[in-house]
DNA sequence: TAGTGGTCTAGACCACTAT
DNA sequence: TAGTGGTCTAGACCACTAG
């Protein structure tokens, strides 16, 4: 049995309650008051659940007014960390990888500044193709710290953030993202089947653990006619006022 | 004189010390209760200025041990909404622009369906070559319902968020963004003084003000050899639970 | 003036980490 | 066992919106 914290619950009830359109877009919410009678919580718990209602894009505050449901075009989850087979099965796809190399290596000097690695530790290189329906996506090139992943081996079947946290422990905190658009050379042409010199959107990755240790420099290579990357920005230094 | 929070000011006091480095990565922040002593408020005010702290990715903490100042890359302020003028002033650059045409139309329907707009209801459409450091850098085509800004005219002096928010009192709130890799067409290319074909990074943003309502549909053709978009990505429902 | 969200307090108990 | 963050309460006062 799983404890949930009430406030999450409420969060998890409205979030429901709104994806679902059984709330619409500007329609009010009950006051802070109402929800805590409801719930039979306290004001303070209330306001935590609707903060993050606002933050996730559910919700909009007018102070004086009261809490309205949002305008929310995509019904995606944005700004959410989550590796290529979670994003593929959200967005309706079966994911697959082939696993196009795997080896230890000595990392180049930016990713041993990225992963703040001390002279002479290597890293587990994995680079995979990915693919949605069977279709090539996406050329990933992960760069993990082997001493924080001993034995690491990756067999194309499961997850590989499962894999880091199931057998290593590996909390999954934040990353830091970098995109911009490039062309593909040749050969990441031919594995995604696209005409060489074709745009490919690339994107790299830090991750961090919960402890705040990067884990993880990723190197992704998209098919700029097949995907597209959204997210959410706020107003304000990155959502600190809601 | 204007009425800071607390937990703002607290907030803000932590983020100059870790932006100038004064606490370190890793280094250990004082425990809530003595933050609580030295603003002299309650620890709940506390705990709201350190969540903001690890939403903004200054800090990370854990359970029992305590909190700690994150090892951040970028020092900039990411998933932070805001205009063309603004970003290139963040990083060090003189802005500019120069109009390409102004012209009141009717809205073509993703739009229209973005900006929630009536039949019959136009649109005021502005497009713009943006240079940084007098290089040219994005081509910029800004859709705004007419109504909300009736009698708009841009000079290209002014950010055009300054006069949406002098003039009509436009209070931006946040923004869903789309991201891809694309080729130039001619046209694009000779603006943007680059090959024909090159790589592009398109981006298109409906943004929506503090009410919750639509202002904006803008569709940003940024070169991809000089252009880079950051953002920070959290796991859990996008940064609920910290 | 009434309603509603924004800020803040003082204090309690629980859960996780370390020794 | 002690230290620290996570959750939660009951209640107060302020600031903004609306009639």
């Amino acid at each position: 049995m799983e404890k949930i914290p009430k406030h999450t619950q409420i969060f998890q009830y409205y979030a429901k309650m709104i994806d679902s359109k059984i709330l619409k877009p500007d329609e009010k919410m009950p006051t802070e008051e109402e929800i805590g009678i409801l719930f039979n919580v306290s004001r303070i718990t209330v306001r935590k659940a609707l903060d993050s209602l606002c933050q996730s894009g559910h919700i909009y505050k007018i102070h004086g007014k009261g809490s309205f449901v949002a305008h929310k075009k995509t019904n995606m989850q944005l700004n959410h960390l989550i590796g290529f087979s979670e994003e593929m099965r959200l967005l309706g796809k079966s994911a697959s990888s082939r696993i196009l190399s795997q080896e230890l290596v000595e990392p180049p000097d930016s990713v041993a500044q990225a992963l703040e690695l001390g002279k002479g530790q290597k890293v587990y290189l994995l680079v995979r193709l990915r693919l949605a329906d069977g279709n090539p996506m996406a050329i990933e090139k992960a760069y993990l710290p082997f001493h924080r992943f001993p034995g690491l081996e990756y067999d194309a079947e499961e997850s590989l953030y499962a894999i880091l946290s199931q057998k290593y422990g590996c909390d999954i905190g934040n990353g830091e993202q970098s995109i911009y658009a490039d062309r593909a050379d040749k050969r990441e042409a031919e594995l995604l089947t696209i005409k060489p010199f074709s745009p490919v959107l690339r994107i790299s990755r830090v991750t961090y653990e919960k402890d705040g240790k990067p884990f993880e420099d990723v190197f992704s290579t998209y098919r700029g006619d097949q995907y597209i990357f959204k997210v959410r920005l706020g107003r304000d230094g990155s959502f600190v006022t809601v």
